[in-house]
DNA sequence: CACGATACGGAGCTAAAGTTCCGTTTGTCA
DNA sequence: TGACAAACGGAACTTTAGCTCCGTATCGTG
């Protein structure tokens, strides 16, 4: 984890010092740590001091709760996205192999609490993470789109039904039920 | 709705005293009217001015607001129930019987913010609920059991499925999906 | 090396929301 | 109707957790 890299995300470009760029992923680092330990109640006091920094240093990096949980759930996007190209990529059957990324994208959730609150919750989070979002979609586009050329997937199945089956999956994870049980059930309705 | 009697909660089972009775719906009501239109974030505050009373007699029939939840989860558990008892009792064919049920229990999620919220939520609020949710599996039970005599349902559905999946639609109700499609797709894998 | 800009630390501020406390009011029963 | 228990009201208390502020430290450049 804390590969994806950041890129440009100040609307004046300025590079960040060295000291900062380094802290900057520690906090990343300490707050998926943190969240994945006491879900989204985690405290921002608590990633600060994980990371071995003030919570002032947390604050000029993130200037707020939310807008660091949206970079995590930014990051995890694109590993979501990754699971569905190597999906799509793949050989064999193609309702294998959305199911396959459906799969992957669950177990990347379960890994990641704030993620599983950002499924959960208000859409701001995601908001963040829009053009990310907009790859994932059209990765599920295609991977369904050879399903149905296939007619192994339902006709009427289209990509805005995936984030929707997979936060109730998210539910899941979250109460503690069966969430792959849970999956099966669901991907036996998309056929 | 307020119809569901509230019987012996109390352990020493002395009678409310009149204005107390009165009181206590008028809390109930208000507490649904303000959960509803600001969900969980709703504050106890406003639940005592809704009714027309004061926090202190908020907190007298309702010691937390964890216990108010769990009063209107559960009376709305025994409305679920009555839809999946209408539903068992009806005529006609098994499965469209218990997608019927689940149609109907997920209008009732849509009309009660409380509820929505609990099934997202901890277990704590169910507890409360236990009685009435244990009722409700049996019906579901019975449900599943004759679509499975009929060879309508898939034969490994278990009532337990039906929380789990349940949640995942009251999540897609919470989030502004078009949660009747959802049901849909869930429902075309129970077959 | 020095100097300005950038970044850090962490005590403390603030606001929100659940809960309590106790003086006042009201119902009930003889 | 009088007296007592039960119930009410709502100001104030108590966290709790996100966030700010500003003095100090560190980086990078000429």
């Amino acid at each position: 984890m804390s590969s994806t890299d950041t890129g440009a995300e100040d609307t004046d470009a300025r590079p960040l010092r060295a000291d900062a760029r380094r802290n900057r992923e520690r906090l990343l680092d300490a707050a998926r740590v943190v969240f994945g330990e006491n879900g989204s109640e985690a405290q921002m006091d608590d990633v600060a001091e994980r990371a071995g920094l003030g919570v002032g240093t947390l604050y000029r990096h993130f200037p707020t709760k939310t807008a660091l949980m949206a970079e995590l759930v930014r990051q995890k996007v694109t590993v979501f996205a990754a699971h569905a190209r190597t999906a799509l990529e793949a050989p064999g059957d193609p309702f294998e192999r959305l199911a396959a990324a459906l799969r992957s994208c669950a177990e990347a959730v379960e890994e990641d609490a704030a993620t599983r609150y950002a499924m959960g919750a208000g859409t701001e989070i995601w908001d963040a993470a829009a053009d990310e979002h907009e790859q994932l979609m059209a990765l599920f586009d295609a991977l369904i789109a050879r399903g149905r050329a296939a007619g192994v997937v339902r006709a009427d199945l289209t990509a805005a039904d995936i984030p929707m089956l997979m936060c109730g999956i998210a539910t899941s994870i979250e109460r503690g039920f069966d969430w792959r049980r849970h999956l099966e059930l669901v991907l036996a309705g998309l056929r």
